[in-house]
DNA sequence: TCCGGACATTGACAGTGGTCAATTTGCGCG
DNA sequence: CGCGCAAATTGACCACTGTCAATGTCCGGA
């Protein structure tokens, strides 16, 4: 990561117009490009430790991050997957608490660090950027009780169609000439953790898609050849 | 509800030092205090509904309430208990959205209405009041993922234990010459929704917990002879 | 007081999905 | 190119728990 680099400059940011730090003057960034550190990040490193002091919040530039949580057996739970432009590790800091989770790099990422007193700095000059994280932490609860109340209701089967869904409208490649492509950006082991099973579970219901000629996989590739009959399995709206 | 009822003023209402509301001046208490809406509401009346928009909050100054939330199949899950003192339907307001959640009384209960033009214009003078918001809002996303991981890695024993040393904690009616006493305030359906298990399990799972002398069920109230062996299957690794 | 309906318990039963174990596949590295 | 480890699949087994049905209990209203 050079100085030249055009991604340094916050300013420039390309996933900034969609993050919580969009409503900043250009003072106020230049500020952040001063003291903010970035770092380049592969797969397994850890970006905070579940227990761990909140020392500042975490930017994703590009790659992707997992949240994990330890259960009481000592599994860690796969919560979420961050993208480019998602800051972490926001809630401990605004909450004055240590991690409630920890945060591992899942694809080789740019990681910028803003130290907390940056950001307690821009959050008592701006107040809406405390504003911002308060919209993003409701959603954040609605979509976790959205997922509370759906693994209750549904199948694992369902629930796995449904994950799949989510995945390809997030990372999901486009389409292909014999259906919609999408490259699962996490293991077996993690997309059981999302739904909530076994992994063994997850490639047995892969079988059964297979047989029902619902969904091609390959590897961490998977093709939908009729989406439509996925929707209708699901339920869904879209 | 009369005028007269020392209650029905903000500032002596006993519950507001522990919520979002004890920053405000006297000035404030007095403007709430002049256009909000007390009512007297029975169980099963519902306080506002799931996709209704959102018209203000609601303080609940006594009595229990339930938010439940609607799934696929339309079943009713029990997400939460709210007790005096809990503001509840700020967050479609503060996300400016439709509810996502709806709200039921289980226990004859006093609510009031604050609309959200005054809640709206406290937390424009007030910047503490979104903050006190922000800091609840982020308190229930961990409880809700805490709930959501334990649901995952332990038994339906372990969990309605859990669930019962939880209510123990904010409604249990003390010690007894025999024991803990906890007056369950839900009904079997709901304590089964609060764990994510069908009603029989947990009537079963009474059973078992009888005949192992850790609890010792009548009607709906609860009696622990046994603490301690309950705290360490709690605590225990499995 | 009796009746009716909601709530709760109990039993029977079957299916899901967890666990364990054995392969097989895939991948990084020497 | 092959070794070795981790990831993934497959199969066998069965405990747990959801579902259905029958019965029992409680409570409010006529």
């Amino acid at each position: 990561m050079t100085t030249e680099d055009p991604h340094s400059k916050c300013l420039h940011c390309p996933t900034r117009e969609n993050t919580e730090w969009k409503d900043l003057s250009e003072t106020e960034l230049n500020m952040i490009d001063q003291f903010k550190r970035v770092s380049d990040r592969g797969p397994g490193e850890i970006i905070y430790h579940q227990g761990d002091q909140c020392e500042g919040v975490y930017c994703i530039q590009s790659g992707l991050v997992g949240i994990r949580q330890l259960d009481a057996d000592g599994n860690e739970a796969l919560l979420r997957l961050c993208k480019p432009g998602e800051t972490i590790g926001y809630r401990a800091l605004l909450s004055n608490s240590e991690h409630t989770h920890f945060a591992e790099i899942l694809a080789p990422s740019h990681i910028c660090f803003i130290d907390r007193s940056i950001v307690s700095n821009l959050l008592a000059k701006n107040p809406i950027i405390g504003e911002r994280f308060l919209v993003r932490t409701l959603k954040e609860l609605n979509e976790v009780e959205e997922n509370f109340v759906r693994q209750r209701s549904l199948k694992v089967r369902t629930r796995l169609l449904h994950c799949l869904m989510v995945l390809f409208d997030q990372y999901g490649s486009g389409d292909d000439k014999d259906g919609y492509v999408l490259n699962i950006p996490v293991s077996r082991k993690d997309l059981a953790s999302l739904i909530g099973v076994a992994p063994e579970s997850v490639s047995r219901t892969i079988s059964h898609l297979e047989e029902d000629n619902l969904v091609h996989f390959e590897g961490r590739s998977a093709r939908f050849s009729n989406i439509e009959a996925i929707f209708d399995e699901i339920g869904a709206v879209h």
